[in-house]
DNA sequence: CAAGGTGGTGACAATTTGGTGACAAAATCA
DNA sequence: TGATTTTGTCACCAAATTGTCACCACCTTG
């Protein structure tokens, strides 16, 4: 994920950057407004922080320029006042402003989620329902805290499928989809798969208390909160 | 599609609400933090839409309560000026924040965005016809709230016709059409077909009051209001 | 009245669906 | 490469679903 950062302030962007670059971002810089075009074009980041207060080429000016081209997501950097720059900057197409001071925390909150927004998506967290937690990136499943098993990259992918719509009914076909995408996969396959992600998960695979067969539709994550 | 909105200002909240109906979305409310909990594991809705500043519990709570559980897709409603705990919010699993005011547009477009990224797939929402109410997705038919049955694919398919036109009468034909097809089924089939279904939602199945007949024509879900 | 049509009912057969184990093919890893 | 894991395919069983048929009651009509 890379982060360019435009600031004239050269101690505030060296805050700047220190700050990403501790959140897993790698950091380009430019310290005025033709110098960040240069080096959004030269090197195309995921994300700008832009101050608005800008020599050689005012931070609107640049975010105008940027619009015209891409939707890279832009945070603005103001001072406090500065309401019609704000107003302007997001009209003109910023995603988001942060109001100086901030705290460092805040910064990378907000970065977060404005790539989130767009669609830039980081890192996959781990997914709960109710007692379960699965972890994709190792493809681990905890119960109660403890890890229960290990499963192979289908399985871990049918259940986060059933994990992101907890409660809910997916028709296999759906799921199929998910799962194999528009072109391979039958209901073998999928009868299949959900048996084995059955061994593994329930205590007795002949009654499914998680994973619930609705016939003639598809499957379903049975829906289970425990009272808080 | 279904909402959790969560904002503790009643007119506010009804803005929302219709809003958000009008984007097809269908719509409980909660006004403070504990009903949101218990309206949330009650209706496992697919979105929530959170005031921060909550009576009785507090929004970024809530919003870590929830999280503990599922990653129901979560937008937090905060006021300008509100960075520290729009941050934490963030941190805390929240997936999107808007500051307010905003438009209606706005809105729905977060909410659709957020759904999309959050990999929630649409299910067709539940069918009411007076006091009966099916769920096509689980293919349950309820009375009064209560499970009543749980239908075949085909009788499914027949309830669905007959409610998406509850009170009129539609004739054997196109009865046989939207349920086969053009290409299969006769008198015989259907006629089989609405015994069952007659078998499984009449009280008594000789005398129907739901399924009606109507001799030399065809069939009719006739229109029966809940009793109060 | 008898004949023919219509709609309801129960029984039964044919088909489909979902669960299971075994095994081969393919991918992955050392 | 060979060993191991993962995935796809197949065959079988039990249960559920659906199609078919025969029969009955009722109504209309000639």
């Amino acid at each position: 994920m890379k982060a360019l950062i435009v600031d004239d302030d050269l101690v505030l962007a060296d805050v700047l950057s220190f700050t990403l670059r501790r959140a897993g971002f790698q950091v380009v810089t430019a310290h005025d407004g033709q110098t960040a075009l240069d080096a959004w074009r030269q090197e195309n980041p995921d994300l700008i922080i832009l101050d608005l207060n800008l020599p050689k080429l005012d931070g609107l000016t640049v975010c105008q320029r940027i619009r015209a081209q891409a939707q890279t997501p832009i945070i603005m950097l103001t001072v406090r006042g500065d309401d019609e720059d704000v107003v302007r900057g997001l009209e003109i197409g910023a995603d988001d402003y942060i109001t100086k001071p901030f705290s460092p925390r805040q910064l990378v909150a907000r970065a977060q989620a404005v790539l989130r927004r767009a669609g830039i998506t980081p890192v996959p967290g781990p997914l709960v329902a109710g007692d379960m937690t699965l972890d994709p990136s190792r493809r681990e499943v905890y119960r109660a805290g403890q890890l229960l098993t290990q499963l192979t990259p289908l399985e871990c992918r049918l259940l986060e499928v059933l994990m992101l719509n907890t409660g809910h009914v997916l028709t296999a076909d759906t799921l199929i989809n998910q799962i194999w995408g528009p072109a391979g996969g039958d209901r073998t396959m999928l009868k299949q798969l959900v048996h084995r992600l059955r061994s593994k998960l329930e205590p007795d695979p002949a009654l499914p208390v998680y994973l619930e067969t609705v016939p003639g539709v598809g499957y379903a994550l049975v829906y289970r909160t425990p009272e808080i």
